[in-house]
RNA sequence: GCUCGAGUGGUGGAAUUGGUAGACACGCAAGACUUAAAAUCUUGUGGGCAUUAGCCCGUGCGGGUUCAAGUCCCGCCUCGAGUACCA
C-alpha cells in the first residue's frame, strides 16, 4: 500500500470538520495556553509560501502543548478592512466587502488545505459589524477618558470635570495638549458648553486637534508616522507632504513611560524591543526659556545637554515655528518668507536626503542669554524639525555637531566651554572633558554637570527638568470608506458620542472617491444611508487599519458577545498570549498600539493584565526569486519628442531608451548609465528563448515598454530581435538577458509562489514538513523547492515502517532495547528543540529515527505508535491515518505525548574521542562508570596513545568523563 | 552615521552550558535494477598531500584567553535589518 497524500488528506479535513475535533472551550481544569498568529489582510493574490510559514510554526506549537495537556487556543481571523479592497473598489465600483469576502473564502480555501489546527467557531473579521461594534465602544472609552499622571492610570472624564469644578486645571496633573490653558474654577463653572468641550479635549485620551500630518494626495489619505517609509507611503510607495489637518488623535504619549518600562516584562527579540525604545524616544534634559531682546515673547528650548548653556551662540528655531513671523525685523523679512517658502516646499523625502547640506537664515532677532544676558541671534533652519521637542534650540556649536556644522557655514562664533578640547575639526564629543568659561558650572563634567545647571535653572526661574518623547500622539482619522466609522455627530461643530447603546454603521456609497470638495467618502452617504444620524453631520473619517487589530486577540476569546468585548472572566482564564508569531514589519505599528489598547484596556478594569504578548516571535521572510530583464534608461533633465516637442523636468528623470530614440541618434552613449527592472513571470521562464517578451510586456504594462531596448549577452534587444552594439541586426534567435535576484515576494514582482501546487503534489504534511526544515523559523530565506523531494520520502519512509508487502503490519511483540533507544533519543530531542523552537531539527531528528527504525524489521507496535504521536505535529494527517490503523478510534490529536524515560538511552560504553594537544587522534570504548584514573590509565596503555606520544611522557591528561580525553604531551 | 543581527562544504543548514566541526537533507559521483530512461536502492562526498595505515589545512580576517574556541575576550572586514538632522 502506498503513501497516497491526497485521500488522506482529504479524509481527514472532511473528518475534522464533522467531528470539530479543534473546538476549543474554556476549561477550568486544565491549564490553558493561548498561541496567536498575527492575522492576515486577506489580499487578492492569495496565500504565498510565506505566508504559512508562522502559521505552520505555531500550529506545530499548538498541537505539541495539546498532547502534553494544556488547553490550547489557537484560533484565526482576518484583518479585513483595509485600502486594496478600497482601491479595487474605485476602479471597478464593486463593494469593497464583496471583494473581501471572496478573498476570504480564498484564503479559507487554502489554509483548510494545510491541516491548520484553528477553531474555526472562533473566527473574527475586524470588518464585521458584530466587531468593529466593540473597536467603536473602546473609542468611545477613549474619548471619556483622561490620563491621571499622580494616579499614573487613566480615568473617567467626569472625575476631571469634577476637578475642573473644584480648583480649576493648576493642580491637575494630567497628560494634555501643549496648549492647554491655565483656567480657574470660577471660569470653569462660566463657561459655556463650547468652551468647556474645547479644554476638555485637551485633556481626552481620544482628541480633535489641528495637527501636522502626513498626506498622501495619491492615496487621499493621512498617515501615520509608521505607515510612511523613507517619506514615501509604506503601501504603494507614494509621496507624502506635511499638512495642518483636522483630525481624530490617541493620546499614546500619555502611555509612553509604561510602554517603555513595560517592555522589561515582555519576551520580544532584542532588536524589537530596541525598535520600540527608538520610537518612543524618551530624553532627559531640561526646558530652558530664552526671552527675546526688546520684545515680550519669549522661546521655550529643549535640551539634553543644559551643562553646555554658557556655550550658546546662537539660537534656531524650525521654519515652521509659531513666533517666527513676529520676531523677524523688517529687515530681514524678505529672505525670512523666502526662505520659509524653499522649505516648506520640499517634501520630507527631499528635506531628509538634504541632511549633509546645511542651509539656515537669520531673522534679525536676538535672545537674552538667561544666565549671560549677552545678545544671541535667532536664526531658523532646516535641521531643526517643527515636530520635535519645542521646535526651537539652543545652538552649542562647540558641543554639538550640528550646531558646529551650521556656525562654520554662517561664520558664527564658536565659544569653547571645554577645558583644552580642539574645535578645529569637529565639535567636542569627549564627555569627560570638564567645562570652563561656565561660571558655577566649571571644573564640573557629565552627569554632575547637568544636575547642578538644572538647579540653577529651576532656582531662576527661567526653566525645569523635563523629560522628552519622540513619540507623537497617534493620527486616528482616515479619509477612506472601507474602515470603521466613528460613533461621533457634530452639533455646532462640537463632537459628540452617539449614545452608548448605538452602533455606527457603515453606510452605503455611490463611489468610493472623495467628494468634490475634498470631503472623505463618507460624505457622499445621505442622511436616510445612515443608520443613526445625529446632530448637523455625522463623522465622515473612518479609522486606521491598526483600530481594530489593537485588540483582536482579546475578541477570539468570546468572539460571540454582544454584551461586551469579552466575558471579564473568560479574559482571565486564557489572560495573555503566550506565544505569539508574526513579521517583525510590525514593530513600532501593530506591536505598540495593541500594548497601549491592553493597558487602557486595564486601566478601566476591562481585564487585569497590561501586556498583551508575554512572548514574540517574528518568523523570516521567504523570499522570492525574481527574473528581471534589464531595460536602457538615461537620466535627463529634458527631452525633445518625435514631434518636436521639447519636455522639462525640474531635475533629472529616469527615462527608458526607445527605439525611436535610437533611430534619431539622440543617444549619446555615456547617458545610457542606468537600467530599469522589468520583472517577468518566472512560471513562463523555463525557456528563456520561448518566452515572448514584447506580448507579456503588451498585456503587462500596456505599450509602455514595448519598443524600449533591453540588455542582451553580447548586445541589444529589442522587438523581438538581437543587435550587436554597433547595431547591426543579428540573425539569431532573439534572447534577452535574465537577471535573477532574491527578494520579497509580491504579486507585481511576479515571483510570488503558492502553496496549493505543492500541497496538491506532495500533500500538506509535506509542505508543513518541508517549511520547516528549511532552517530556522526567525531566519529570512530564498524559496526553493530542491529539496522538497527528500522530506516528502521521508514521510513515505515513515509510512512504509508501517507496512510490508502493501499490508499493513506491526509487532506485537515487546520492544527491543534498540528501538527504545532509538525511540526515546527521538522523544528527548523533539520534546527539548520544541520547547526552544527550533523547528528544523526536530524535522531532522524525526529522519534519524526513521532511517535507523529502517534498518530493523518486525518493528514493535509500542515503539510506532509513539513514534506517530511524535510525528502528529508535523505531519497530522499522516498520523492521524497510521493512529486509527494502529485501532485507536480517537484522533491523534487526544493521544498523551509520550513519556521520556532517560533509562532507555544510557549506555554502558562510551565511545571516548582521544585528543593529543586539542587534536582528535583515535576513540576508544570505555565504559561510562569507569573512574577519571582508570580512563586515564586505560587511554595511555592504548597502543596508539605511544605513537602520538612519542616518548614523551604526558604533562596532564584531562579526562570529562562521558565527553573526552585530552593528553597534553 | 548610530542600533541590532549574521558570516560554517557545491547548496539549505546542525553543533543547546567551551569538549569528536559539517548532524539531517539537497546536489554531485560511482554502482545495482532496466533494452534504455525515469523512479528506487547501495556506496562515497570539506580541501590538500598520500590513496594502505598516515599527515597537514580548515567555521569572514588578525590577535588573545584556555588542556581544549564555530562557541569566550579585543581589534577589523563584509552582508542583512531597523533608524536617521531627535537638540
Amino acid at each position: 500500500m502506498d503513501y497516497k497524500h491526497q485521500e488522506i488528506e482529504q479524509k481527514w479535513q472532511a473528518k475534522w470538520r464533522e467531528d470539530k475535533t479543534y473546538r476549543v472551550v474554556e476549561d477550568q481544569s486544565k491549564e490553558k495556553f493561548y498561541v496567536l498568529d498575527m492575522f492576515p489582510y486577506p489580499s487578492g493574490a492569495g496565500l504565498h509560501v510565506g505566508h504559512p510559514l508562522g502559521y505552520i510554526a505555531s500550529d506545530i506549537y499548538s498541537r505539541f502543548k495539546k498532547l502534553q495537556g494544556f488547553n490550547v487556543l489557537h484560533p484565526m481571523g482576518y484583518d479585513s478592512f483595509g485600502l486594496p479592497a478600497e482601491q479595487y473598489a474605485i476602479q471597478t465600483g464593486q463593494h469593497p466587502a464583496v471583494t473581501t469576502e471572496q478573498n476570504i473564502n480564498r484564503y479559507r480555501e487554502q489554509l483548510d488545505k494545510i491541516g491548520f489546527a484553528f477553531d474555526w467557531e472562533r473566527e473574527i473579521r475586524t470588518s464585521d459589524p458584530k466587531y468593529y461594534k466593540w473597536t467603536q465602544w473602546i473609542f468611545k472609552q477613549l474619548f471619556n477618558s483622561w490620563y491621571d499622571q499622580k494616579a499614573n492610570k487613566a480615568r473617567p472624564i467626569e472625575s476631571l470635570i469634577a476637578l475642573f469644578a473644584e480648583k480649576g486645571n493648576t493642580e491637575v496633573t494630567a497628560c494634555s495638549c501643549d496648549d492647554t490653558p491655565i483656567i480657574t474654577a470660577s471660569e470653569w463653572t462660566n463657561f459655556s458648553e463650547t468652551e468647556r468641550e474645547n479644554i476638555l479635549s485637551k485633556y481626552r485620551l481620544a482628541y480633535l486637534a489641528d495637527s501636522w500630518v502626513n498626506w498622501c494626495p495619491e492615496l487621499g489619505t493621512v498617515l501615520a508616522n509608521d505607515e510612511v517609509k523613507d517619506g514615501v507611503s509604506e503601501r504603494g510607495g507614494f509621496p507624502v507632504e506635511q499638512k495642518l489637518m483636522k483630525q481624530w488623535n490617541l493620546r499614546v504619549t500619555a502611555y509612553a513611560d509604561r510602554l517603555l518600562s513595560g517592555l522589561d516584562e515582555i519576551d520580544f527579540s532584542e532588536s524589537l524591543k530596541e525598535q520600540q525604545r527608538n520610537w518612543i524616544g524618551k530624553s532627559a534634559g531640561a526646558s530652558v526659556t530664552f526671552k527675546v531682546a526688546n520684545r515680550d515673547e519669549s522661546i521655550e528650548v529643549f535640551t539634553t545637554r543644559p551643562d553646555t548653556i554658557f556655550g550658546v551662540s546662537f539660537m534656531v528655531l524650525a521654519p515652521e515655528h509659531e513666533l517666527v513671523d513676529s520676531i523677524t525685523t523688517t529687515e530681514f523679512k524678505d529672505q525670512v518668507d523666502e526662505y520659509k517658502k524653499l522649505s516648506a516646499n520640499k517634501s520630507e523625502r527631499e528635506r531628509q536626503a538634504n541632511v549633509k547640506s546645511v542651509s539656515g537664515q537669520f531673522t534679525g532677532a536676538y535672545a537674552v542669554h538667561p544666565f549671560t544676558g549677552g545678545n544671541v541671534p535667532i536664526w531658523i533652519g532646516d535641521y531643526v524639525l517643527a515636530g520635535y521637542g519645542t521646535g526651537a534650540v539652543m545652538a552649542v556649536p562647540a558641543g554639538d555637531q550640528r550646531d558646529y556644522n551650521f556656525a562654520k557655514k554662517f561664520d558664527l562664533s564658536i565659544p569653547n566651554i571645554f577645558d583644552g578640547a580642539n574645535l578645529e575639526e569637529a565639535a567636542n564629543s569627549d564627555n569627560s572633558i570638564p567645562l570652563t568659561q561656565s561660571d558655577f558650572l566649571n571644573d564640573l563634567c557629565g552627569k554632575e554637570a547637568v544636575l547642578k545647571c538644572i538647579e540653577e535653572i529651576e532656582q531662576k526661574g527661567i526653566g525645569r527638568g523635563k523629560v522628552n518623547f519622540r513619540l507623537r500622539d497617534a493620527v486616528f482619522s482616515r479619509q477612506r470608506y472601507w474602515g470603521e466609522p466613528f460613533p461621533i455627530y457634530y452639533e455646532n461643530g462640537q463632537p459628540n458620542l452617539v449614545a452608548d447603546d448605538k452602533q455606527v454603521m457603515l453606510p452605503k456609497i455611490d463611489t468610493y472617491l472623495p467628494t468634490p470638495d475634498g470631503q472623505p467618502p463618507l460624505a457622499r452617504a445621505s442622511k436616510q444611508d445612515w443608520n443613526i444620524w445625529e446632530g448637523d453631520s455625522m463623522e465622515f473619517n473612518t479609522m486606521p487599519g491598526w483600530a481594530g487589530s489593537s485588540w483582536y486577540f482579546l475578541r477570539y476569546m468570546d468572539p460571540n458577545n454582544d454584551k461586551q468585548l469579552v466575558d471579564k472572566q473568560i479574559a482571565e482564564y486564557w489572560n495573555q498570549v503566550d506565544l505569539y508569531v508574526g513579521g517583525a514589519e510590525h514593530a513600532v505599528g501593530h506591536l505598540l498600539y495593541s500594548r497601549f489598547w491592553t493597558k487602557f484596556l486595564f486601566d478601566i478594569g476591562q481585564i487585569n493584565f497590561q501586556e498583551p504578548f508575554k512572548k514574540l516571535i517574528n518568523q523570516g521572510m521567504i523570499l522570492g526569486n525574481s527574473a528581471i530583464a534589464k531595460c536602457l534608461g538615461v537620466k535627463v533633465k529634458e527631452l525633445t519628442l518625435i514631434c518636436g516637442t521639447k519636455i522639462s523636468f525640474d531635475r533629472e528623470r529616469q527615462v527608458l531608451v526607445t527605439k525611436s530614440m535610437i533611430d534619431q541618434d539622440k543617444l549619446p552613449s555615456e547617458q545610457i548609465d542606468r537600467m530599469v527592472d522589468i520583472r517577468l513571470p518566472i512560471d513562463n521562464l523555463i525557456n528563456e528563448f520561448d518566452f515572448d517578451l514584447v506580448s507579456f510586456l503588451k498585456s503587462a504594462r500596456g505599450n509602455q515598454f514595448t519598443d524600449s531596448v533591453f540588455l542582451s549577452e553580447t548586445g541589444y534587444y529589442l522587438e523581438g530581435k538581437l543587435f550587436d552594439l554597433n547595431g547591426t541586426a543579428l540573425n539569431e534567435p532573439g534572447k534577452f538577458q535574465v537577471f535573477r535576484e532574491v527578494e520579497k515576494m509580491s504579486k507585481r514582482w511576479f515571483n510570488v509562489q503558492t502553496p496549493d501546487e505543492l500541497c496538491e503534489k506532495y500533500g500538506a504534511d509535506t509542505l508543513r514538513c518541508y517549511e520547516m526544515f528549511l532552517g530556522p523559523l526567525e531566519q529570512s530565506k530564498p524559496w526553493n523547492t530542491k529539496g522538497i523531494n527528500g522530506v516528502n520520502n521521508f514521510l513515505r519512509k515513515f509510512w512504509n515502517l508501517f507496512h510490508s508487502d502493501g499490508q499493513f503490519m506491526v509487532s506485537t511483540k515487546e520492544a527491543t532495547p534498540e528501538e527504545l533507544k532509538i525511540l526515546h533519543t527521538a522523544i528527548k530531542k523533539v520534546q527539548d528543540d520544541l520547547d526552544r523552537m527550533s523547528f528544523n531539527t526536530v524535522v531532522s531528528q524525526l529522519m534519524i529515527a526513521v532511517n535507523e527504525l529502517n534498518e530493523i524489521n518486525n518493528l514493535s507496535e509500542e515503539v510506532l505508535s509513539k513514534l506517530v504521536v511524535l510525528l502528529s505535529p508535523y505531519a497530522p494527517h499522516l498520523a492521524e491515518e497510521l493512529w486509527e490503523a494502529l485501532g485507536n478510534e480517537s484522533s491523534v490529536t487526544t493521544a498523551e505525548w509520550p513519556k521520556f524515560i532517560a533509562a532507555n538511552i544510557e549506555e554502558s560504553s562510551f565511545e571516548y574521542p582521544v585528543s593529543f594537544n586539542g587534536k582528535m587522534r583515535f576513540k576508544i570504548s570505555l565504559p561510562t562508570n569507569m573512574s577519571k584514573s582508570e580512563i586515564e590509565t586505560e587511554v595511555l596503555s592504548h597502543e596508539k596513545s605511544k605513537h602520538y606520544l612519542d616518548g614523551k611522557t604526558p604533562k596532564k591528561v584531562i579526562v570529562v568523563p562521558n565527553r573526552i580525553v585530552n593528553v597534553v604531551a
